[in-house]
Formats: C-alpha cells, structure tokens, sequence
DNA sequence: TGACATAGTCAGAGTATCGAACCATATTGT
DNA sequence: ACAATATGGTTCGATACTCTGACTATGTCA
C-alpha cells in the first residue's frame, strides 16, 4: 500500500464526516462546492487561486462559484488591487456553512488524536506538514 | 488546516504523477477509471468490491468497469463463487498499466522518504496505517 | 418453499470537468 | 507613449462522472 493512497482514507472520511454534517444542519451544497466553498479566505479570494487550491480548472471554479453565488454562500466583490480580478466572499449563510465544517473538522480530528496518542498525532502532523512542501505547488 | 487537508496534498500529488506517467506511456484511462484499475487485486476482485474501496457506487463502478473493458484493460468472469458475481480481471494491457503505476508509485514514495528522512517516514507510514483503521471502513 | 438479502445491471437525469475561444485589465520592452 | 504579451476571469460546447430508482438473477434462512 503506497503512502498516496494510506492519506487518501483519512481525506476520504473527513470530508464525508463534514458533508454528512452540513447535510444534517441543512446545508444544501454538494461535495464539489463544498471543496471550494472550505478555501475561501476570511478576507475573500480570487477565483483562480481556489481554483489552484481545489485542484480544478479556473473553468470549473468559475462554474461551482456561480453555484454557490445563486445558493447565496457566496458574493462576488471587485478586487482593490486589481480590476481584472474579483474576490470571491463568502456571505452569512457560507460562513455558517464553514463554521460547522470547522467544528466537525475539530471533532474528527479529536477522534484521530485520540486513537494515536498525542506524541504520534504531533508527529503526524509535522511529516504532512512536511510532504505538503513538496506536494503543494500552490501552498 | 486539518489533518484531512493535509492528508490531501500528498494523495493528490501521486494520483497526479501517476496519471501524467500513464499518459506519457501511452495508457488512455481517465482518473476515474484509473481508480478503479488501480484497485484491482491479482485474482481478480468483485464490482462491489471495487466500489466500496474507490467510493464510489455499485452503479458507477460498472459503468466506469465497462469503460476500461472496452479499452481492453480488464475483463469480466464468472466467479465461481458465486454465480450471481464476476470477477474483474486485469488484461495484459492492464497489467502493463498497473506496473507502471507501480513503479511511479515507488518513485515518487522514495522521493517523499528522501525528503522526510527514513525515520520520520516510516513512523507515517505507521501512523496513517492506524489511521485507516478508524477511516476506511472496507479495509 | 417463501421471504428476504445480495451482486450486478440498465435507464435517466443532474453535476462536474475540461479545452478552446474570448474580453478586459496589467505588465513589459522599446 | 504604445505595441506586444501576460494575466484574471468568463462563456460555450462537449464529455465524463455520478447518483437514484427500478430491475434481474442468485443466494440465504426460517
């Protein structure tokens, strides 16, 4: 078993244990949007990095931001710095979406950490905090 | 950033230098057929099979089984032991797929080994492999 | 033997994704 | 200054992927 596909299991979960919460809280997003909609900035961020971040194509970031936006997760505001640019901000609703992915994400991760011990979940941490250096083009 | 998340990037950067190995190899599967392929087991392993490990279900698995028998790199047989089931089996063209993927797979897994130092590297190893057994639940 | 479960498939519809082409604004070189 | 080029984003068209629901065939169990 290769270590790519040992980190895809703890993605996988994760990312259902929060889906299946925001569907439970009502949250009407799919897995897709969902991805985006986890790696908008406090501040708002441009299309084309979430795109980079999510790993699609700013095409595809393009279309499930318009998602979003008619779902009403999301607004569109002009860019200061650049006026070819717009960032991507999210509204009332998205940022309660985003509150209860992070509460999940804090519970589930509590579970990891209780099953590995502190010191092995630190060092865990550290090693993927490390390959993301080579892994993350766009960190 | 979570755990989860960061579990993402290494999972990401192997399926993405596995795929573009195919590619430059000549082997035409998409990424999701190739999730499929790369979960084949050497005797054969069943659509359900397939599906629970890719994540995806029994329905997708067959279309996506069909895809990849049409582009000869598996075939389906009875399994004996069950006639309601078959097996999906590598072709030869699919082994060949698989080998190479293999071999990227080991590549890249030296280079992240490289970059973490032998020790840190094996305690991952050894930490995601915990992990899984509380996130994948068709180990 | 009948009721229920399991393995797989088919059909239909919706979602996601990409490549190509395009517009508007920035940046760069002369 | 200004042409050439690069960058951020969008639209369009085509394709791939995925799901739900319904179905057949076989297995299991009381």
């Amino acid at each position: 078993m290769n270590l790519g596909l040992l980190c895809y299991f703890p993605y996988r979960a994760m990312e259902a244990r929060v889906m299946a919460a925001g569907e439970e809280a009502g949250f009407t997003f799919t897995i897709a949007q969902g991805r985006l909609l986890a790696r908008v900035g406090p501040d708002g961020t441009r299309i084309g990095d979430l795109a980079e971040q999510a790993g699609v194509t700013k095409q595809t970031a393009t279309f499930l931001v318009n998602q979003l936006e008619k779902a009403g997760y999301v607004e569109r505001v002009p860019d200061p710095a650049d006026a070819r640019a717009r960032l991507v901000r999210l509204s009332e609703a998205g940022w309660a979406g985003v509150a209860i992915a992070r509460k999940v994400e804090a519970e589930v991760e509590a579970e990891w950490v209780a099953h590995l011990g502190e010191a092995d979940a630190a060092a865990l941490r550290r090693a993927l905090e490390r390959l993301r250096e080579v892994t993350d083009p766009y960190q």
